[in-house]
DNA sequence: TTAAACCTTCATGTGTACTTCAAGGCAAGC
DNA sequence: GCTTGCCTTGAAGTACACATGAAGGTTTAA
């Protein structure tokens, strides 16, 4: 598969490609006879998993940090795990701020007043309503959104 | 409040809130005697909005084109609520991403191989896996991750 | 009264993550 | 044989979100 196919079945620009594979994101390209990059799965699936870290706001230089590791011919397991866990619990905090953010704007569109600032009551009483979520996990599926999740 | 104080309350660089002033992200602050900036809480829940706002990835641009909206003198009800819909919907979707990814690197923690690639199969499973978590959304907790939602 | 520690505005610099441009090569169809 | 459409590398340009620097003002403390 050539650059731009491997580009429309990514969503990724071409450019995008072959500067993740300049800093390493992804692992060297096979090259066809005249020198054309020939992308196999493989190197989809990579691009793939860039994508996903990229959004979920992982910097091209932690990336890349990340996945030397990772290739490395080395056996570090253990520090690989501990960077796994590391980056999960980045992540899982993250969601959660999204997660507070997503509460609030809800809010906001349940009590909807004529302005956007939120009160210092407005603030206590998404305080209290984030504790009531936290404390009793087991009544989900309350009222408000249509979580997925 | 000066703006060190208000810097410090917030976690945001006096420098860019004095951009968001002038991004119209915080509307205008009053000033001293002597033409400093006097931020009172109601400046600081703004800044706060904005932060939690840019966190969750909206740019700049886009957050003011937002603000200006619910500023605005009209009372334009029915368009602020399908914006903060909209936004919503924004916001629940890379929510939702993010957790995919999260699942990604979990099934990765707990089916470790010495490499950091995923396989076909190990994709396919993830797909199942996610099928399987968006079918029973009863059986909560199951047993991966320490999720606070 | 002079230094420290704040502040102001306006202009310019910076890092990130690409995008775009320039110059050229290869293969197919007219 | 020339245009079209893909590709290559390397260099330079761009957008965003601030950070930093210059030049100057005010207040407090020694």
């Amino acid at each position: 598969m050539n650059i731009k196919e491997a580009s429309e079945k990514t969503g990724v620009s071409s450019a995008a490609i072959r500067y993740y594979e300049k800093e390493s994101l992804i692992p060297p390209i096979d090259r066809t006879a005249v020198g054309n990059r020939d992308i196999d799965d493989r190197i989809i699936r990579r691009i793939t998993f860039v994508t996903q870290m990229r959004a979920a706001g992982m910097s091209i230089e932690n990336l890349r940090r990340y996945i030397e590791l990772f290739d490395a011919q080395e056996d570090n397991t253990k520090e690989q795990k501990s960077l796994l866990q590391e980056q999960l619990s980045v992540m899982e905090e993250k969601r959660d701020d999204l997660q507070a953010a997503i509460d609030h704007l809800n809010y906001k569109l349940n009590h909807f007043y004529d302005h956007m600032e939120t009160t210092e009551e407005e603030l206590r009483e998404l305080e209290r309503q984030h504790a009531d979520k936290v404390a009793q996990k087991t009544t989900e599926d309350s009222d408000e959104s249509n979580n997925a999740y």
